[in-house]
DNA sequence: CTGTTAGCGCCTTCAC
DNA sequence: GTGAAGGCGCTAACAG
């Protein structure tokens, strides 16, 4: 057993009180009992109770984040970006996953207000239409941050990623290296960021006065379900498409296997660019374009949003737009 | 603010006690008092705080959780398992990372202990040799897990893969399909799992009478680091290397990548076998053979065992082994 | 400078 | 059946 201030207070003969004073760098304390306490602390290696502390202070320096699923690999290194400003404010977090469900996103909202946690950093599921459960959140003026998949109609905090911007050049350089019928491959339009991805890719064809054939654009989810179906019926269209634009790395280079089973070339005959530039993607055949969405900074500048809305519950709602970046490799080089 | 039983209690005239034996359904109380309270609190949407609870009961209904990096997939796999298994007791997870440095992992364990987790499971970093930070946790009976990376000489309960035999499975199956001069990219020798492989490949040379050349073993990290450079030595060997059985699917298609710039073939030339079958080893070209390491059920056996330990302290230690299977695709095949 | 008292939210004796 | 009292570990206001 852990042990407590009382222990410290016996063996001294002193009140808890003065020994909490000593702990806690009181002013008013005595140089020698406060020695005292510290010595014996150490001795029996005292270590304060965090959950007396947060029954008091209401505080339980916490962090609670609700992700879609913990194994899609731009969460875990947002997670990992949070993890590291939260351990350095010395707050810990609890993770929970909806994967992709919005009935176990409430839950989850739910399950983190009762653990009391100091406050929320969510990215929404792909089913999150209706956010009710979530604008219950900001109503009891929980400090919340959204990311990545956040919710337009919401006032609150964001941190986002430049998605029309990035759209929009990398069609850009599609457009630039000689493509004509690019494919683009859009999330659930219900996502802020898918459809400002999409917003981005009309905008750039606009630009160029291409006319957007709505058959070339795809709205897929993210697992990559029913790849292989919608390719090949894009392979077979009239005049064959010259580049498709993924969704992510893993579905591009699906996308990838099937065009070459088809004896295509890429990037010859069709250019393929990724998004989320994956570790594997530098060694892929051919090494696959892709956007460099930055994860692990957009889970720091959450965490870092949201440990200032702790300190300060007036501080009034941002919004935080993280550059991403076009790493072009062979997949999508000048034919 | 969220209410209270004292809330509750004031509402209805009642002492809190009362309330109290209402809501946790307790045998000495009237039906209707009963009744009046369960309305209330349903409609003041009256939550249990749960840091009160666990001050008293001297349980947090939390599972520390301590691994190398979230962001590696086997890890954010295992803790997606951890969590359903967690989740479904009514069990909270704390996840900390100690980014492969033993002395981050002490701090872990120190934070979690601290924070008066209901138990442990830890898969220690690449650093770790000394354990005596592991041995207190279990002189200190807190229930713990070990998983993947677990230390022999620990006298606990543990969830390993079957490393041994399927790493000997592989290098007999490389061997069968006519390999002769199979590298092993072996990871760091202090954990057990990388040990356990090791064995299985030498025992597998053994049983075909394949003199082991040491040159042939790379002593490497996970991360991936050195890769060309030990690549390019190995392709330089005389006589020249016929297979590379990786230490995970990354490195595996980084070496394929730098055998392909040699203009060598896979798996004519060089036949290569990674580990942990990743989504993309399927669509890699040529696709790639991998080991399927069953993160997701070690994740969840070992949330299963901690939560049996937690509650009853008497049980023995066990040691779970999980299976794992070879995935052969073409990387692999005859020559 | 130090001790006493009270209370965070809840549960659990012990009375009545 | 129900209420009053006490305590989990800690801090803060109030006395001295």
């Amino acid at each position: 057993m852990n042990p407590t201030i009382k222990d410290i207070a016996r063996r001294l003969n002193l009140s808890t009180s003065t020994v909490s004073r000593a702990l806690t760098d009181h002013p008013d304390i005595k140089k020698e009992t406060k020695a005292l306490v510290l010595q014996l602390a150490r001795k029996l290696d005292y270590q304060p109770n965090p959950i007396a502390l947060s029954l008091k202070q209401k505080r339980t320096h916490i962090l609670g984040v609700i992700i879609p699923e913990t194994s899609i690999s731009f969460f875990s290194k947002a997670i990992s970006g949070v993890q590291e400003i939260a351990a350095s404010a010395g707050y810990q977090v609890m993770i929970c996953s909806s994967h992709e469900s919005v009935e176990i996103e409430k839950q989850n909202v739910q399950t983190l207000l009762n653990s009391r946690v100091d406050g929320l950093i969510i990215s929404v599921s792909k089913e999150t239409r209706n956010i009710e459960h979530l604008a219950k959140i900001l109503d009891k003026r929980v400090p919340t941050v959204f990311f990545d998949r956040v919710c337009e109609s919401l006032h609150a905090t964001k941190v986002v990623a430049d998605n029309f911007t990035i759209a929009f050049k990398t069609t850009e350089h599609l457009i630039t290296t000689g493509r004509k019928r690019i494919v683009f491959v859009a999330g659930p339009q219900n996502l802020y960021n898918s459809r400002k991805r999409l917003e981005g890719y009309r905008e750039a064809l606009k630009k160029y006065n291409l006319t957007v054939d709505e058959r070339l654009i795809i709205y897929s989810n993210y697992e990559g379900e029913n790849v292989k179906t919608y390719t090949e019926s894009l392979l077979a269209l009239k005049p064959p498409v010259d580049a498709i634009f993924a969704i992510n790395d893993r579905t591009a280079i699906e996308i990838i296997h099937l065009i070459k089973q088809r004896q295509l070339k890429v990037p010859e005959d069709i250019a393929v660019v990724g998004f989320n530039n994956e570790r594997f993607a530098a060694f892929f055949d051919p090494p696959l374009s892709s956007v460099d969405h930055p994860a692990f900074e957009m889970g720091k500048a959450a965490a870092e949003l949201l440990l200032q809305h702790i300190d300060n519950a007036k501080l009034p709602t941002q919004k935080r737009v993280i550059k991403s970046d076009l790493i072009i490799r062979a997949s999508s080089f000048k034919n």
